[in-house]
DNA sequence: AGCATGTTTGCGGGTTCCCGCACCCCGACC
DNA sequence: GGTCGGGGTGCGGGAACCCGCAAACATGCT
């Protein structure tokens, strides 16, 4: 068996490596790279290497990572290891993980047991382990609680990356009433009316639909990121 | 001599207080806290502690407890140890950063030596420190080039918050016209205007100023927070 | 004083956005 | 077949926003 670390704190890094040897033993091979670019290569060097990652790093996404490693072997088993269960990030990965994949979503707050067990769970079992914690943003996020759908998220990015209604609708193939109705629909889901009693007019709802999605964690820099870089290939595609 | 850490990563925090005792063979106490509070208590225990402390902490930011910590021993010397030189925690700091105080600004993928001349040089000369990586955007942050000044950065907040002009501008003090006004500033210095040549209409540029800031790490989430919680604080005062 | 420079404010118009109302389409269920 | 609910679409009005123009106003320099 060998296992692939992917992570680019040198603290981090030593710990899993530490970890990865004494919960499985039966590794007789571990690579380390210290970021998203390496570690794909490194990937693309050994396929039937499993992967545990983080999911924060610079410049590279883990996420980026993860998905090229996917689309290049949709079967390898990869752990993510990160230090946040934001919503944007656990959307950002169930939105890339292949049919039938298993993969595993650890916390860096879990316990060295916790660890050891999904490392075992994972590349020996190969089963999936996701966290409480993340499974908590999970069914919040899919949930029928202010959940997002597909589209409505999709839209949202959107909006935070500073399109205008009217090219939203040229990029999603909608109309632009249909455009302003789901964003009527997301600012009901975030509550942006609700919350505050006297305080009309004092909002502009786009830009405060945005605010709350990034305080709410439901965006973060990551998404942003990834979401301009399609979006630039649109418009260069557009012309 | 007393030194206290706080840092919410064991693993750093362990580092840390590694590197503490290497480098500073005078100290006799090394205390520790693993999040911002419980630091603030502890520096409250122990008034003459220097402390060396991350920024970005959950759920109390960094820069808030070293706020409360400088408010209550403005000559305290502090070194922040931090994974990013985001414009905004650089910003940050400035902001709060009491007259005289000696503090130092380190970044976790700086060498040992690095840290250890840095510990040294603020606990035993009294002296700033400052990397060298985050001085260039401390440069870049209050220079000609693009810089932000206190205001614009503030209408910035408010625009990331999602306040309308109006309210800004009552907020603020400012007629409405004024307020327009620095938001042209604004879209002009992140180029708003410039980078896209036919592209015009397709963005909402008050919407698409917050993404270039955030995509700039002008603007992050620690920011977004604490503007959040002081706008709530002026709605409660205003009724 | 005189002048230059930069900031703040008012006015007006063109555009976008927010949102209520009504219509259409289509799958679901009686 | 009927009808019912949900999503997509068009229309229209009121508000907010973007921005050019010009008049005050402060400030600093000669």
């Amino acid at each position: 068996m060998k296992v692939l670390v992917i992570e680019d704190d040198p603290l981090h890094r030593a710990y899993l490596l530490e970890a990865v040897a004494a919960a499985l033993p039966e590794c007789e091979t571990v690579l380390e790279a210290a970021a998203g670019g390496a570690g794909e290569a490194l990937a693309r060097a050994h396929p039937e290497a499993h992967v545990v990652m983080d999911l924060q790093m610079a410049p590279r996404n883990g996420i980026e990572a993860a998905r090229t490693i996917w689309r290049e072997r949709p079967g390898t088993r990869i752990l993510f290891w990160s230090n946040y269960a934001d919503e944007a990030y656990v959307r950002g990965v169930s939105r890339i993980v292949p049919d039938g994949a298993a993969y595993g979503y650890v916390l860096k707050s879990a316990s060295d047991e916790r660890l050891h067990l999904a490392l075992r769970s994972i590349f020996v079992e190969n089963q999936c382990v996701i966290d409480r914690e993340v499974r908590g943003t999970q069914a919040l996020s899919f949930g029928r609680k202010g959940g997002f759908s597909e589209g409505e998220y999709d839209i949202l990015l959107d909006v935070a990356l500073g399109l205008t209604d009217r090219s939203i609708a040229t990029r999603r193939n909608l109309s632009l009433r249909t455009v302003q109705n789901r964003l009527q629909q997301i600012y009901e889901k975030l509550d942006l009316h609700e919350g505050n009693p006297a305080a009309e007019g004092t909002f502009n709802l786009r830009a405060r639909a945005v605010a709350t999605a990034l305080l709410r964690k439901l965006l973060n820099h990551g998404a942003l990121e990834r979401a301009e870089a399609e979006l630039a290939e649109w418009l260069r595609r557009q012309g």
